[in-house]
DNA sequence: CAAGTATTCAAGAATATTCTTGAATACTTG
DNA sequence: CAAGTATTCAAGAATATTCTTGAATACTTG
């Protein structure tokens, strides 16, 4: 194989990488399975997409070796493939955030709009552990809280979470945390508890930041 | 803003700046840039490109933040816009050529054809600094060298090799590198010089990823 | 300022991506 | 095994990307 000819090979298989990564359905998709396994079915049920689109991206997916399945029953399970990859998605995200200026400006809106400006972030989050003041409460479905959760997490759902107000103590301070950077959840839930007036704050990144600064510092 | 919008907002920014990246030929512009700036005509000189279509492309990479140029004279330079962005590229490449059997498969072939299996990493490499049995080659246009080059390396520009060859001993191991795990020229020195009896082996990988290891170990 | 050089622009053909629709397939369960 | 459910497949319309071609623009330099 001649030098043009490597080359040439090289950068057609890493852009078709990223041409797999480059929609936005897909990268929902990605940060889905961040969280844990998903049927094709739960995946359409947290997106826009009909059945036969949401299969045919993960096709894509899978053909790219960002996602395996396993099939159990009528169901096909997908998973991201590794932690690698992960963290490769993970880093994607943080360069966007922080020097893509359009980005930064949209999710600062969006943090304005939901009071949830004041973000902690991981490091900060790290000072509070054991801290007896601190709820540190994790708004996701409660199947990916199963799946993996933040040590010392609490979880309620946020579609759960108007009912179990009695439960938090206005003394503590709460710290909101859901999927990632992009999820709403825990944004949803700083506004509700701060109307209501909890001390609350939001988690900047979410669980699968979490766990991967947990391995990185193994 | 409503989540649902929020969070598309920031799934199409993303998705924007991975098409940007998703193409064969300004995957190679961001690595001929990794070296220095390079005016549109630099670009176009060791790529299978019109000046037309490296200008287009120049443009959309420029138009994600991905590059940034300025104007002296009749000529144009590119060059990357930040160490951020060099080091997402970086951790890209890193995941495809580890985790991506077809292209590591592709990459170990490469080398063996060029008898350059025997790949010394950046850490064998800290750990040979200063040694007087060792030399390091930098076969890259000096240009490059000029702009910046791993402490200690000599430039000698692959067209120049043969009438430099009395220039080593044949004691000494030789180290050759040039931009990165695509380039091919630390290959072709390699094949070159071991089929005239010298002891050399290549640098995994190239000069930006060793600027990267220096910038995150201060 | 005329001639030369580097770069960009604009339009269009060729190709690739995306989504929708309506089957087809591969299961499970009574 | 019949009926039901989850997923994939195949084809095609709508849209986006890529490259080529032939100007146009913005310089420099004698």
């Amino acid at each position: 194989m001649k030098g043009r000819e490597f080359k040439d090979a090289m950068y057609d298989g890493l852009a078709k990488l990223l041409k797999a990564l480059s929609n936005p359905f897909r990268l929902e998709i990605i940060e889905m399975l961040s969280q844990g396994e998903k049927s094709v079915e739960g995946i359409v049920q947290s997106t826009n997409l009909t059945i036969a689109n949401a299969s045919q991206h993960l096709q894509i997916l899978k053909n790219n070796n960002i996602v395996k399945s396993r099939k159990e029953k009528q169901y096909v399970y997908y998973s991201l493939v590794s932690d690698d990859f992960l963290s490769l998605y993970q880093h994607v995200i943080k360069y966007a955030v922080h020097e893509i200026a359009e980005l930064e400006k949209i999710m600062n809106r969006q943090r304005e709009d939901n009071k949830s400006l004041n973000a902690v972030n991981l490091d900060e989050l790290e000072t509070m552990i054991g801290n007896e003041n601190i709820l540190l409460l994790d708004v996701r479905p409660s199947v990916e809280f199963e799946f993996g959760h933040i040590t010392g997490a609490v979880s309620i759902p946020m579609n759960e979470l108007m009912t179990h107000l009695k439960d938090f103590s206005k003394d503590k301070e709460i710290i909101a945390y859901c999927r990632g950077p992009f999820c709403v959840l825990a944004d949803e839930a700083v506004k509700v508890l701060s109307e209501k007036g909890y001390k609350v704050r939001r988690l900047d990144e979410g669980y699968p930041e979490w766990k991967m600064k947990q391995l990185e510092s193994n």
